[in-house]
DNA sequence: GTCGGTCGTGTAAACGATTCCACGACTCGC
DNA sequence: GCGAGTCGTGGAATCGTTTACACGACCGAC
């Protein structure tokens, strides 16, 4: 592969030049930028990123490290951030933890060994040792979704508190009264967090959740089975279920079926997160749906302000509900969009909010 | 951040012996070497992956280009493909061409100016100046699922006729007559080969596929929808759709929604690349489904031996049909397995295999 | 006609690793 | 006791860039 000093023997100038031409500094003749500029076509030439890189102490690359490629909610995410990071002259690596953190740190490492030149992470868990060192050490970083308390770290998130007040409203509506929720690994901030504001809607309301009610799920669609299967083993089973995740509530659907019952008449179902199949399954399913495309924009918005010395900010966007038919009421007909229109505006699967 | 100078000065060595301890070279005197570990340790030294990659001329990484990342059936590959990477020692960087040829140039370009170790391409198109220079100036590569004619560069893909041949077969049993198929962009192989397979099986039962009954897509969800509201304003409308891929299907599920018909009553439904989603669909979609994960992990396999300079084999996997009731005939009860377990056996979605 | 300034260019020193080569200190065999 | 290995180590070159610095040529102003 042609090297930097070939194109300048080529234009019969020195490397300096050439470099000059490339990253087009201003003093460089018309005359040596011509020839250099036909030697690098003739020649095919393309600088070397990885010396580039090591000379400049920056890589031009995001590590956005996320939970699970599998869920559609995060790679809408990751899609974004792509877009997002590309308009700004970055490239992303992405890398996939699959919930699990020792995978995350893995992947954390990696990324840093790389020097890339920040980080965006969903934690998986309360922070490993690395992920608290990477942070206070400085690494620009960026948190997306989840996060770590008790770090200065930006956060760009969303928030469903009035989103969940509105599913809670809406299934209170129809008559439900014996809610359930399947809830993230307590060691997420989401995980926690939508319990909360589902335990303060119902209280709203005068309910209460109790334990046996809370289903402890891992966001995966296996946990979501195992802890619907529960509810449905007990004395007095829950009339909804509100899963904290989409793939959770597809488990929660497929326990439920197996069962023989049925969406909603049996049991109501709801989730965490919109994704367009959700207009497509038995019955089209009602979600809280988060901003996901410019969630994703604003991180790395944030990043970059980070890396190059702007006062990055956190960012809090709400999230809003979206009613179909899998709680018991017949939606009427409603717009579907399956899916964002490249980097354009929000919203992404659908666009009714139901009032309490 | 430490240095390998550092290292070396604070365990009272030269460079050269840090180097060698880390790389394990043998000759290091086991004094020499605890020192430099402690060092190591005290220091929190890692080794820097751009300098070392500068200077032995290879990066440990893949890259991987991809056609749709919001895809499932593209998810679902590009994970297998990491997993498989990372257990033979390779990061994966991975691209998205969003089914855009200028997008996937941009991304080799930058994969190729950061030299990475090989390319994993699905191309979306029949191959770009850029590509094709790529794959004869010797860049090791392998293409993944889509491929380009004329070239030496080993392909691992699918074969779907068999399954396509089932697929007619059971909705010839069904009682169809008039199928149509909305075909990928000609520009892919994936796209000429389905439409192919799947004229050569109506063939077998003498059938025809007129014009009319070709939807042109380019696999994403909303020409899908297009090319089915073009078939249901024919005078004489087909009474099934197959859709080349997962998201035109969703599309033409869409359409006939739109229309107030329901499949597959009205008319019958089914895709290319099963995914998890279609078992909960209504009604759940019949489906021809590649072996995804044991795809992405044979190119992974292929494209190392290539880099490590084994002889790189090409792969045809068969493709599966995986009947449900999208065409009509009501399914017995199906496992429903919603994901690959994490690296072990095939296969992802579903698996009872209709016999004509 | 000299002086100071600008402009274009080249030389060479980094960046942080790996690795070839040389060299001193031992060991072993005769 | 001496020559030939072996072993551990360090010095220095190298990978492909960027960039500080020096320098010569030219220009205009006095």
């Amino acid at each position: 592969m042609a090297s930097i000093k070939d194109v300048a023997a080529e234009a019969g100038v020195s490397v300096a030049t050439v470099s000059r031409v490339l990253n087009d500094h201003p003093s460089v003749s018309a005359d040596a930028r011509t020839r250099v500029l036909a030697a690098v076509e003739a020649l095919g030439y393309r600088p070397n990123a990885v010396a580039r890189s090591l000379r400049t102490d920056q890589t031009r690359t995001l590590g956005l490290v996320i939970s699970d490629v599998l869920n559609p909610y995060f790679t809408h995410l990751a899609r974004s951030v792509e877009e997002e990071a590309r308009a700004l002259g970055y490239s992303v690596i992405i890398g996939n933890a699959d919930e699990r953190p020792d995978l995350q740190d893995h992947h954390v490492r990696t990324l840093l060994d790389r020097r890339i030149d920040g980080l965006l992470v969903s934690p998986t868990d309360g922070g490993s040792p690395l992920m608290l060192d990477a942070a206070r050490s400085g690494t620009p970083m960026v948190f997306v979704d989840r996060w770590i308390a008790g770090l200065d770290v930006p956060v760009v998130r969303s928030d469903g508190h009035a989103a969940v007040h509105d599913l809670v409203a809406h299934l209170h509506g129809l008559g439900h009264r014996r809610l359930a929720i399947i809830a993230g690994p307590a060691a997420t901030t989401t995980g926690r967090e939508r319990v909360e504001a589902f335990r303060q809607a119902l209280g709203a309301y005068g309910l209460a959740l109790p334990d046996v009610y809370i289903g402890q799920g891992d966001f995966q669609a296996q946990s979501g089975r195992r802890a619907t299967e529960r509810f449905l083993d007990l004395a007095e089973p829950p009339e909804v279920v509100f899963a904290a995740d989409n793939l959770m509530a597809l488990g929660a659907l497929d326990a439920v079926r197996a069962r023989g019952l049925r969406v909603p008449d049996d049991i109501a179902l709801a989730a965490f997160d919109d994704i367009p199949w959700f207009v497509h399954t038995d019955p089209p399913i009602t979600a809280i749906a988060q901003p996901t495309g410019e969630l994703g924009r604003a991180a790395v918005r944030a990043l970059v302000d980070r890396i190059e010395g702007r006062p990055p900010e956190s960012v809090t966007l709400p999230a809003r509900l979206v009613a179909r038919r899998s709680c018991g009421e017949t939606a009427p007909h409603e717009p579907q969009v399956l899916q964002e229109p490249p980097a354009s505006t929000e919203p992404s699967a659908a666009t009714n909010r139901s009032q309490p």
